[in-house]
Order: C-alpha cells, then structure tokens, then sequence
DNA sequence: AACTCGTGGAT
DNA sequence: TATCCAAGAGT
C-alpha cells in the first residue's frame, strides 16, 4: 500500500491523514488510484491548504462521501495555521473529518501514541477473539472493549502502529468476512470464537431495513460548440458541492416525460436518451436522462464545461453514467 | 440515538 | 440479479 512507510521510516503525517480520510468506509483498492494521483496534485498539507476547495472536490470525484473532502481541504488549512498536526487524541479529535478512529489511527501510526483505532477489520478481529455474540450495532461497546484490552499488550504499546497495522492486515487476510481461514491464524489459540468453533458466525448484525426506490430526470444540453450545461448542487448535504447535470428533484414516485421536460433548463427538442440505475447508500435512484442538442446554451442557468475535459471535472459517478448514457445517445 | 452520507467489488 | 460491505464522521 503506497502509504505505508518501509519499516524503520518515520511515516509522514500528511500523508497517514490523507490516507486513512480516504480509507473511511472505502475499500483498499478504490483508495489507492486516488491516493497516488492526490499525493501527485497535493504533494503536502501547505499544497493542499492553498488548493481552491473545487480543485479538491474534482480530485475526490467519484471516490464518495464527499464531505470528507470538505472537512480534508478545512482541516489542511486549520492545520497549516497551527503549524502541523497535533501529536495527541484530543487535539486530533478537535480537527474536522477526523473522528475517534481516525485520531487514534492517526496518534498511533504517525506518532506513536499507544491505543487501537477500532476499523471493520478490527471489529471482525476482537469480536471473534473475544466471542462477542450480541449483534452489532449494540455490541460495539464490549468489542470496543476487547480490542483496547489488545492494546494493552505491553508489545502493541512498545509499536502502537505496526500493532494497528498487523491487525488490519490480519483482517483483510486471514480474519476475513465469509470465511475466515483460522488454519494460518497466528492468534487461533488465544481465539475464543475459534475454540468454541463459531469464528465464521461472528460478528453478528442486526438486519437492515430495505432501501426504498427514488426517481429523478436530468438533462444534457450540448451546444454546437462541444459543451454541456452544468451545475453545481448545495454545499451540504448529499453529493454537496459537486457538479451534476440540471435535473429535478429526486422524488418517491417516478417523473413522466411531460413532468420531466416542464422542468428542462430550456425549450428545446429533448430526446430520451436513457435510464440510469444508482445505488446510494440509503436509497436507489433511477434517473430518466434527456438530451437535446442547441446552438447555444445561452442564458440557461449553470456553466457551459467542454464535454472533452468531463473526466476532469467534480462530477460524482451518478452523473457519470448520466454523461455516459447522454454521449451514447447523441453518437448513436 | 438515529440518520445521513457514495461507490464498486465480492458473494 | 440482489444484497452486503469497506482503514467512519457529522449532525
């Protein structure tokens, strides 16, 4: 993993924080393409400080959650003001986006403060060692509980971020979800839920509600020029202060084609050019995607960007597939 | 305390 | 194809 220091070097703050904000509910392998092209755009906390928050914004695109890319670009600058990071929990835990995993993380893989920053693999980890039976989410307190008696290990003490980093590895590993492979356990005899022969049924969860269904219309303009209308939404909120095409709102029922183009950002002869289907984390959204072709964009509300330089721009994955359907539409 | 907030890969 | 899930934080 390209921000793991070698053994023996002394890791770089920056990029510790940068990695583990980008690895918050995000898989290894989504993370490492966008780490190695941000540590090349933002090589240190005083470039990224003095970055304009929208070039953040374009470099996280498609990465999710992007209100952590807010609270990276205002953490860099608080930062930045004090000089560097604090080397302790609490003055971690006071900076923005960085919350109880993400400060001990940070304490004990760049600085060396002893404690364990309780990850998924974490919780795999303790709740099977220790046979935590009760079902997440209620059981996070006890499993919390285990992995910090880890912890206390006199050799974790003695190397807080290898100790960290072993035990995210023997998740990831070893310790997995469906089949964890005990057989190459180096911990199978201290694990409880092995010995009872339960590992594989831990952690329990509490089931989840389904996700209900939204519907929305959204619109590619396209001049004869090469570009397209956009917008960006809200600062706050979902996808805040990315870049989208104009569309409705995302409502329970789904909109009609006359619905739909009442709200076009101009009278024009729109085409169906497609359906999109996207998963969010508490709702799927099917979109109805318009396209219609015009001179010039004009007065419409939003900014006019080159369709050439789209890979380039704060546009979330939702919208990607929109362009994508919009641009196979008008080549077909 | 309970919700909100993305995405793509694995199963 | 549908569901689950990941190096969680903010409100």
């Amino acid at each position: 993993m390209p921000w793991r220091a070698p053994p023996g070097a002394v890791p770089d703050p920056y990029r510790v924080w940068l990695s583990e904000a980008m690895l918050q509910q995000t898989t290894v392998a989504a993370v490492i393409p966008y780490y190695e092209r941000f540590v090349s755009r933002f090589p240190d906390l005083g470039a990224l400080a003095a970055a304009e928050e929208a070039a953040v914004m374009e470099a996280w695109a498609g990465l999710g959650y992007y209100a952590r890319a807010r609270n990276l670009h205002a953490c860099a600058r608080r930062v930045a003001a004090l000089g560097g990071f604090p080397r302790d929990l609490a003055g971690l835990r006071a900076l923005p986006g960085i919350g109880p995993y993400t400060a001990t993380a940070i304490a004990a893989i760049a600085f060396g403060v002893p404690g364990v920053p309780v990850d998924a693999n974490v919780v795999r980890v303790a709740a099977r060692i220790g046979a935590v039976t009760a079902p997440l989410p209620g059981a996070r307190a006890a499993i919390e509980a285990v992995a910090t008696r880890l912890g206390e290990d006199p050799a974790a003490r003695a190397r807080p971020g290898d100790f960290a980093q072993a035990l995210f590895d023997l998740g990831a590993t070893i310790c997995t979800q469906a089949a964890p492979t005990c057989v190459l356990c180096p911990w199978r005899e201290g694990c409880a839920a092995h010995r009872a022969g339960i590992a594989a049924d831990l952690p329990r969860k509490a089931p989840k509600p389904a996700r209900p269904s939204r519907f929305g219309a959204h619109f590619w303009l396209e001049d004869a020029a090469g570009q397209v209308l956009l917008r960006r939404r809200p600062a706050r909120g979902l996808l805040g202060g990315m870049l989208e095409l104009p569309g409705t709102a995302w409502r329970d029922a789904p909109w009609s084609a006359a619905e739909a183009l009442a709200l076009a950002p101009v009278a024009a002869s729109w085409r169906h050019a497609g359906t999109v289907r996207h998963g969010f984390t508490h709702f799927t959204l099917t979109i109805e995607v318009y396209a219609a072709r015009v001179a010039t964009i004009g007065e419409a509300a939003g900014m006019a960007r080159p369709v050439a330089g789209l890979g380039a721009e704060a546009l979330p994955s939702v919208m990607r597939k929109c362009a994508a359907v919009a641009v196979e539409e008008t080549a077909g």
